[in-house]
DNA sequence: AGGGAAAATGTAAACGTTTACATGCCGACG
DNA sequence: CGTCGGCATGTAAACGTTTACATTTTCCCT
């Protein structure tokens, strides 16, 4: 391995003027720059990195803490993460620890030193354990977390309004009996939504029946399984809101096996809007989350932690959401 | 920020001993070993990555180089790598960058000291660029590149049995003039799939005129634009294979805007099998690729070169494809 | 040519670990 | 009771950088 002092000794220089060239941190004369880069180019050497981090103190990569699986909608933030990230010259670290408390902590912990912040997007973590497993005062943005409340700052999106929009909608259509399949227990956005679909439910005196409630885990199997306990309902729901888009793809199956016609002998309703819903036959009606503005908030967000000197006071976003008409819940034509 | 050297001072034991606790390298007493984590949980000490890493020059990370912007398939393959490291006890370190030299030369560079290993997703990277900006015997796998004239290992897939596969079941449908969108130009993959075209075009004596392969990009607005000028060819093709699903999914919405029915006026048939294939309507035929086997043999396969002592012999592998048959290419019903 | 300021370069400490080696301690054996 | 061996622990060097400070060189001015 080639380092500093092999390209100082080869160029007659000391490996500070070696440091300088590399670093543009003083002046270097021409012709020394010169005689430093082309050794320098001929070794093949390039600064070590942990070595650099250790002595800066920073090490110009952002961490990012999943859950162990993840999927579509993760790497969708992920990548805008990465796009933010690498404009400013950052890399990103991903590490995805399993949803109990020690896997956490170790996944955090073995982030010292190797990131300079970090965007949290594990639902199983809460603000006390990230609190006592980072060293103080560590930049953290914690996404589709409840809101904070311990001070770290978090983006989530609107759940709760979006989950209103899409029941108003679905009622405004005349359905009375709208079932939901809710997302994974425990989980926030999960809860949000299914308060924004019960909050419709009282508001326009819709059939609370508990029994309209399937329980789902945000995966398309999930979905598939409740799709099936759902058709066994008497009367039968005439609407049905899935806590996200998965969710409406196993249960569209699901309906499609029985033979039922969407949206004609059910309306069906998602969340998240992914880029498979329009393509969906017939096309979904969904909430859409915008996922990439989702990456790049929580990137400038850290960017912005990193950059103050003094700790801030923790801050809370949510993103809008819109609701997205399309054929599945009936409500128009449209083309696809 | 709290270090070793603190957690020593307050156990009232050596910065050794502190340090044994953590990587059970030696023997140390129960009592000892207890007060030394009982200091170090309620000080929230944990080490500090850069200087482990620069001690041991070991990172437990592994690097992906990518390119600036990538699509769904570029995620899935992250996910299959974060998970087989994952399991292994390693972080991802990912860096994408523009694919010019010197930028790809540069994002090599800053790997250094940082990562263990190197998977290299950059089809404009070529090996002999990565062999001067890396140090000499670093592991490193490239995925989907041409096959490594210099030492590095590789995997990719059968593109061009994937598409003499394509080719020859539209020919074998009776189709004798069948256009292809081809993919980015100076893509390797694209190039291995306009082989294969090009192989049973002329094996099966097909219609060779030039004018039947439309330049594609592998984006979704590539496809739908090279759909429009070949919806102006005299005579129509009766069949068209897109060398990636994106373009095809752009291609098949031209193809409705512009009146026709998919797949009795026109048969379409993609390239990767991304999830969404099978969703869209008509059900689109593609050639499928196993994305997350890519990823998981692309670690292992960089496992393998971490841990071999000596450097091995370069090896490349190539996973099969398959043919999958639904609706869009007119061949059966299926019922999606 | 001599002096001095400014510019260029060198020296060495520091970053937070790991680990080879040295040291101290204890019990067992002769 | 002395000595030896093994175990637990401590000491200090090393990893590859950056950077404050010291030193040398350059160059301008008189």
């Amino acid at each position: 391995m080639i380092t500093i002092k092999d390209v100082a000794r080869q160029a007659g220089v000391s490996v500070a003027t070696v440091s300088r060239v590399y670093n543009d941190s003083a002046a270097v004369r021409p012709h020394t720059r010169e005689r430093v880069q082309a050794v320098a180019l001929e070794l093949g050497y390039s600064p070590h990195g942990a070595a650099r981090s250790l002595i800066t103190s920073q090490t110009h990569t952002l961490g990012m803490l999943l859950p162990d699986l993840y999927g579509e909608f993760f790497s969708e933030v992920i990548r805008g993460v990465d796009q933010a990230a690498q404009r400013e010259g950052y890399h990103l670290l991903v590490s995805s620890a399993r949803s109990d408390g020690p896997s956490l902590e170790a996944a955090l912990r073995s982030m010292r030193g190797r990131v300079d912040g970090l965007i949290v997007m594990s639902p199983a973590l809460d603000a006390g354990t990230a609190r006592r497993s980072l060293p103080q005062g560590f930049p953290v943005v914690m996404l589709n977390c409840p809101p904070s409340d311990i001070g770290y700052d978090s983006i989530g999106i609107a759940n709760y309004e979006g989950a209103v929009a899409m029941t108003r909608h679905l009622a405004g259509l005349g359905h009375t009996r709208i079932a939901m399949i809710t997302g994974a227990e425990g989980n926030f956005d999960a809860a949000e939504r299914l308060r924004g679909y019960r909050a419709v439910v009282r508001e326009r005196n819709l059939d609370a029946s508990p029994s309209l409630e399937l329980a789902g885990d945000f995966s398309e199997a999930g979905g598939h399984a409740a799709a099936l306990r759902l058709l066994t309902l008497v009367p039968r729901p005439t609407a049905v809101f899935a806590a996200n888009d998965g969710m409406a793809v196993g249960a569209l199956s699901a309906f499609r096996e029985a033979g039922l016609r969407i949206p004609r002998d059910l309306a069906l309703g998602g969340f998240d809007d992914i880029p498979l819903a329009r393509y969906l036959e017939p096309a979904l009606t969904s909430v859409h989350v915008p996922i990439g503005v989702l990456g790049e908030h929580a990137t400038a967000c850290l960017f912005a932690g990193l950059r103050a000197k003094e700790p801030t006071e923790s801050r809370r976003e949510v993103l809008a959401t819109t609701l997205v008409v399309r054929r599945s819940c009936g409500a128009q034509g449209g083309p696809g």
